[in-house]
DNA sequence: GTGGTCTAGACCACA
DNA sequence: GTGGTCTAGACCACG
């Protein structure tokens, strides 16, 4: 599980952080039950603050995909990575599709997260 | 076209004004080559700032999704405005899919935005 | 008498395990002066440890619904316990029309807590 | 709308704030729309760190009783804040009927919280 | 040893 | 001038 964040981004550092992680489940790098690293070790090998990394873990544990526990640790939630693989290969392809039609991503997200017919 | 902000949305004004905007072309409100609401309009019938409209129009000119015209207004590119009808299709049953899951939306839009097959 | 722990729960174990057990008792699963689980068997059906229970069980004493009884094991206290049923009724109703005027449970709770009339 | 916190209160700093906050809207001491003080003003008053009160803010939010919005301040959310002065009479009435039969506020309180009928 | 709370103080983004 | 982000560093609660 490789977890980099980018300086020149301009979003905040806690939500790279949240980004990458979520990447790092969606692409399977770590298993549903599985232990992420403590926040403090991340927090180090990122150069980062470890509120920065509590806040991006908070985060992804109230959009579903992690579990924390004091004293036990943060996991990824068994329900929530079930299948990611299939989702993926839709996602490709709906991307492509978009592209085609001269859809930016960035659109495309809003579409995704905006419509509600 | 019917534009509304929901005071219970935290996210910053120019982007909730962004959204809708991008939300009435999604939905087909607004035709390629339409003009928008003069920016002035808009601000007075939403309560607010003429600059809050005028950066969120920015965005969506940076994103693709308008051209801005000097003195004439706002309109929607013709080019990105291909066949939104047709990705609205595909962007509904994805997200059926990803509900039955129990993947949330934000992180199906992560997806979208992070991945880099 | 069913107890189990939600792993999406934030809360810390003991009081997890406390809620589930006032639950049970609150449903009436548990008659007063009847025996709780040993707190050893509870421990291990929860795969939690023995003193995450006892903590739990010590809770509930000090509100009032469990009595501990060293070497005989912890019963729902008689007095505590005498018309759940009929208090279910009137909380159900509250629920109702906090819920219908849009007030929150957690704003619910609240009131009752906090309030001093 | 006074608040004050209790120094020899277990409870955590923020969670104080928040119910004192939470109570002084309930009690229709700020009404509807209304703005609150500044965060850093209450932080201030309360002998406080800003951050906790904006984490008591933010809580607040999540409960859907407040709105924050970076630069305009918080304000309490018009929906959130209909008709609480019935909903007291009830929870008064609730609280003496529990408190006949013998049923502490916290059960009651749980009772409201974790019963899903 | 884990996440969580809290502080003091700097700086940024929005309006 | 508002809330929001971030830091460094202390201490607490849970398991």
């Amino acid at each position: 599980m490789l977890i980099t964040i980018d300086p020149s981004d301009a979003r905040p550092l806690f939500e790279q952080v949240g980004s990458a992680v979520r990447l790092a489940v969606i692409r399977g790098e770590v298993s549903p039950g599985e232990r992420l690293p403590a926040a403090r070790d991340l927090a180090e090998a990122l150069d980062v603050n470890v509120n920065t990394v509590l806040h991006a873990y908070r985060d992804l544990r109230e959009e579903g995909l992690l579990e924390l526990h004091r004293g036990r640790g943060a996991t990824v939630s068994a329900h929530a990575a079930r299948d990611f693989a299939r989702l993926r290969e839709q996602v490709v392809q709906l991307r492509a599709e978009a592209s085609r039609l001269g859809v930016r991503p960035a659109t495309l997200a809003a579409m995704l997260t905006e419509e509600t017919p």
